[in-house]
DNA sequence: GTCTAGGTATAGGCATTGCCTAAGTGAATC
DNA sequence: GATTCACTTAGGCAATGCCTATACCTAGAC
């Protein structure tokens, strides 16, 4: 049953003899015979043959060495490779988030840390709704969680700053709406909205009802880029958040006013270990990348917990 | 140390759950949580995370996963392929002899042994004198030593029956000895010779000092068949082993007079175990088919420490 | 033949390990 | 707030593993 067992039958078989395979393993050679015995009996038969000055293996050991030497290997591997990750020398990490932002900050992030550390793969999950992020990562999804504040969390949460929310219209429209543009003016519009269990659909109804109004929608999509570039096109203003907006959009896009913020943390059942600390602590030097506006000035939304 | 904790390990991260892991395993619960603990202890950080309702694997535990169930595999294996070769299913057997019979008759038995049992390779050792097979086989080389009597051996030994020694002549030599060729008659030809420490030199030379002569070498070869070829073709007279012949071996080839036999045994250092039995319980029941000639009627010779 | 040397097996003692039962803790649920 | 579920801690007991000392066997030397 016992690993030890195989190594010592491997030194035995290496050494051709008991006493020299005990000294290797500063062991007394009792101790190797009694395990060898124990062994053998294990296996049903013997795997030496005692000679007049040494021991060689029978058929059976011969058998049995390759798998034997193969079994070692792979617990020295299996202790190898847990202790290097242990210790945040390789392996990789699985990072639970919503959709916004996987498709927005986070290249930026992983593209640093895939440049730091090659060997470290990271797996991605993606969700729809924080509040779906928030409970399948308390279940135990992920390794860590990048999302909105979570509305109850009892393991570490790392803030990351705050991103903001703005409009995005044709680029044509753009001289209309010299600074911000006011929600309220785009009350009677039809809207590009999310789906109805989209995380944003919530936000940008909460947006609008905190200005007296519920936006009808022209059309409804689960992608984030998609919302922009309809929006883009004409189809309808899309409320969103600035970091999620896909490079090289062609289109106006101005701060909504009130200013609307959402704070992006990155929280955690326990303590990090090994290579999560490690990103984690990637994640507290360069906050995402983050563009960060103050929420001072604006109305910080996305805490309630039926948005993302 | 232990495979046990790698197997434990197993259960729970396929179980998800420490409780039922361990009813799975047939132990207490906290026997469990014991073992797991030391071998997080050991690995250096936890393998699993204590969620609310169940274990989940940490980065270090899915990195310590595939290499755990390698090594249990491994093991299994390990212990499988041994008792399949303990009990005789499978596995390969190493066969000494001399090379006089690798050339003549094994290959008869190998190939009855593989069809019986086509998983079960056999390797071959070959030497030159019975005296050097004897020793090698005492001191540990293959399972089973195929070749003359041992002349001092404390293990079994198994008679195979005799075979017989012929002269070969040219076939046009044939009209002349009708019956068998007396070796006096020979006397003053020169022979076809083995090398000087080949068993079959020492051998033919017994032979001819109890006739009187000291045989004169035309030629000296190591190769049991090249001897037959080199006699066909007239170089010499050969005296051989009759079941080491070549087949389709265009020459006259008569019984010695007198006639001269070798025993030929099967001797191993201790009692068979598995295979080896099985190819010992082979050789038992078709004795090499062997042309078994009764001594009766000749001289045996190969008795002696010297020749093979 | 006796003796010595090299190698493995057996015996008995002691510390460690592994498993058990019983009780404790913490979170989720009714 | 009581109950349930799941893991952890604590303490006892049997089994395992290693040790020293001794016995046994073979081979080689005197």
């Amino acid at each position: 049953m016992s690993l030890r067992k195989f190594e010592y039958f491997l030194a035995i078989a290496e050494e051709g003899s008991l006493s020299q395979a005990a000294a290797k393993l500063h062991i007394a050679q009792p101790s190797l015979s009694q395990q060898l015995r124990a062994l053998e009996r294990h296996v049903g038969g013997p795997l030496f043959e005692r000679l007049s000055r040494g021991m060689r293996l029978t058929p059976t050991g011969r058998a049995f060495l390759p798998h034997a030497r193969a079994a070692v290997r792979s617990a020295d591997r299996a202790y190898g490779v847990a202790r290097a990750v242990a210790t945040g020398d390789a392996g990789e990490i699985e990072i639970a988030t919503v959709s916004s932002i996987a498709a927005g900050i986070l290249p930026q992030v992983l593209r640093t840390w895939h440049e730091r550390r090659a060997g470290s793969a990271v797996r991605l999950h993606e969700f729809h709704h924080r509040n779906l992020l928030e409970q399948q990562v308390h279940d135990g999804l992920g390794d860590l969680a990048i999302g909105p504040r979570p509305s109850s969390w009892d393991g570490p949460v790392l803030s990351l700053g705050h991103e903001e929310f703005v409009v995005v219209l044709p680029a044509t429209a753009a001289a209309r709406h010299p600074g911000g543009v006011a929600l309220g003016d785009l009350a009677d519009r039809d809207w590009v909205l999310f789906g109805q269990e989209h995380g944003l659909n919530d936000l940008v109804h909460a947006a609008c009802t905190l200005e007296g109004f519920q936006p009808a929608p022209a059309v409804r999509t689960w992608q984030v880029d998609a919302a922009a570039r309809l929006a883009a096109a004409g189809v309808g203003p899309a409320l969103l958040p600035d970091n999620a907006l896909p490079a090289g959009l062609d289109a106006e896009v101005r701060p909504a006013r009130p200013r609307l913020f959402r704070e992006l943390t990155c929280y955690l059942r326990g303590e990090p270990q090994g290579l999560v600390r490690e990103f984690v602590a990637l994640l507290r030097q360069s906050p995402l990348g983050l563009r960060d506006h103050r929420p001072e000035g604006g109305r910080a939304i996305g805490l309630a917990p039926t948005d993302t």
